[in-house]
RNA sequence: GCCGGGAUGCCCGAGCGGUCAAAGGGAGCAGACUGUAAAUCUGCCGGCUACGCCUUCGGAGGUUCAAAUCCUCCUCCCGGCACCA
């Protein structure tokens, strides 16, 4: 497809659902130059799970490498143990060296659900950051301000609120950018919130004689919750390798107002059919539980491909009919005829605790084969053998 | 180094010797309702087969019949001043 597409289609292609820009004109002529541009992408192994936020970005790259570009994925196992410090309140815990390590492999796995294998150079940023001597680290820091460093509102927030800043910190945004000097980025890539990051990486590439390299920043997903940016720290995210029926519930759970964005983020539904659809949910003519629908089954086919309707159908099962999922977990009785279910409900991981468990009942939120219990002592023989549920979400089937 | 402020449950934040398992808010969970795991309303929200008991208020000691609340030391954070460059 890349051959065939003039520059007015690759920049629309290329620009679709993209924030920033800079500097905002030099995208053609970087295309027009008819070689494949290297674009870079870094991500720190902080955390096990990809979630949607993070493929919004991904996505974008993959749109480059559908163009025959040169997805060059870094992977911050050194700056995964700095720590990013954009957008937090507080300084962030470090991660060891082991658990970096740990995620970076399960997150490697997960890219491939979204990039494509090839134009890919996946690199690590201790290859270069692990190296640099004293000197060089010096000559890195000589380049930037503190009160440049202030300048970001990240910093400026908890400076103000009487909150630790690290000098580590300000290094950050420093061993980002060189990583764009380390692999000769053309273009960077990012969310709406690392804009500042990447533009140190102009800077520096300047100052080790490279062209400044490009910088697109993608909006902030927002999380289930329809409030915050989507993160694993928050938990109001929907993972790539989450069960088809599991996203599409979560898909289902965000408000409708959040529809639109995550058609135009987190879908390859065409930028036509998705204007229309909105017009028609004003206009009435289109459900909005139907919409909705359709973004669920879109988004799981996007990781779980011909996944779509059973998903949704597994979620109707469960939440609209109030059923029983197919494949739930078994937790085997003990042989005693007579079973205090608090008990049973904490071993078999249904409740945290025994007195949580007593409330959960009181609540009318535990049933057996679908009818409610409202005691605490039952026989054996009435529930063997049968699905044990709390909540609409929580089953196990109890042993024979 | 000095002076002052601070550290409370998942998070924020009241409390400032007994009536504190600790107000309030948020998050979370459950019930009702709903196109929806949204909104709204209601309830729950440390543990313990539980009108009582146990473990919690940065850490370690101490005073007291009694401490989250008072004292001592320690750790960390914030601010100011000083010092050094």
């Amino acid at each position: 497809m890349a051959g065939q597409m003039n520059i007015t289609d690759q920049l629309s292609h290329l620009m679709r659902g993209v924030d920033t820009v800079v500097p905002e004109t030099e995208l053609a002529d970087r295309l027009a130059e008819g070689r494949p541009l290297r674009v870079k992408l870094g991500l720190d192994p902080t955390a096990p799970s990809v979630t949607l936020g993070w493929a919004v970005v991904l996505r974008k790259l993959r749109h480059f490498q559908e163009l025959g570009h040169t997805a060059v994925l870094i992977v911050g196992d050194f700056t995964a143990q700095v720590g990013d410090p954009s957008g937090k309140s507080e300084t962030r815990k470090r991660l060891s060296a082991e658990e970096v390590r740990g995620y970076a492999e399960r997150l490697l796995d997960q890219f491939s659900k979204v990039l494509l294998p090839e134009p890919l150079e996946v690199r690590y940023n201790s290859e270069w950051l692990g190296g640099l001597d004293m000197a060089e680290v010096l000559e890195l820091t000589s380049k930037v301000t503190v009160a440049q460093m202030l300048e970001r509102d990240d910093f400026r927030k908890r400076f103000d609120g009487q909150q630790p800043i690290s000098v580590m910190e300000f290094m950050y945004p420093l061993l980002q950018g060189y990583d764009s000097v380390a692999v000769e980025a053309d273009v960077e890539l990012g969310g709406a919130d690392q804009l500042w990051n990447l533009m140190m990486g102009r800077v520096l590439q300047e100052r080790f004689g490279q062209r400044a390299q490009m910088v697109m920043t993608m909006p902030l997903l927002i999380g289930t919750d329809g409030e915050q940016k989507m993160s694993q720290s928050i938990g109001n995210y929907i993972g790539v390798t989450d069960e088809p029926s599991d996203m599409f519930g979560k898909v289902m759970s965000i408000p409708d107002a959040l529809m639109r964005q995550y058609f135009e983020l987190a879908t390859e539904v065409g930028v036509g059919e998705i204007v229309s659809a909105m017009e028609g949910l004003v206009s009435g003519d289109v459900h909005p539980g139907d919409l909705k629908r359709r973004l669920g089954r879109e988004i799981v086919e996007l990781y779980h491909p011909g996944a779509g309707i059973a998903a949704e159908s597994a979620f109707d099962q469960v939440f609209r009919q109030g059923g029983v999922p197919d494949d739930i977990d078994e937790f085997a009785l003990d042989d005693n005829p007579d079973q205090w279910l608090p008990a049973v409900m904490t071993e078999a991981g249904l409740t945290a605790s025994n007195g949580e468990a007593r409330r959960m009942i009181r609540q009318g939120a535990v049933k057996v084969d679908g009818d409610k219990i409202d005691t605490e002592d039952v026989l054996r023989s009435a529930i063997a053998g049968r699905v044990l549920q709390v909540g609409k979400r929580r089953f196990v089937r109890l042993g024979p």
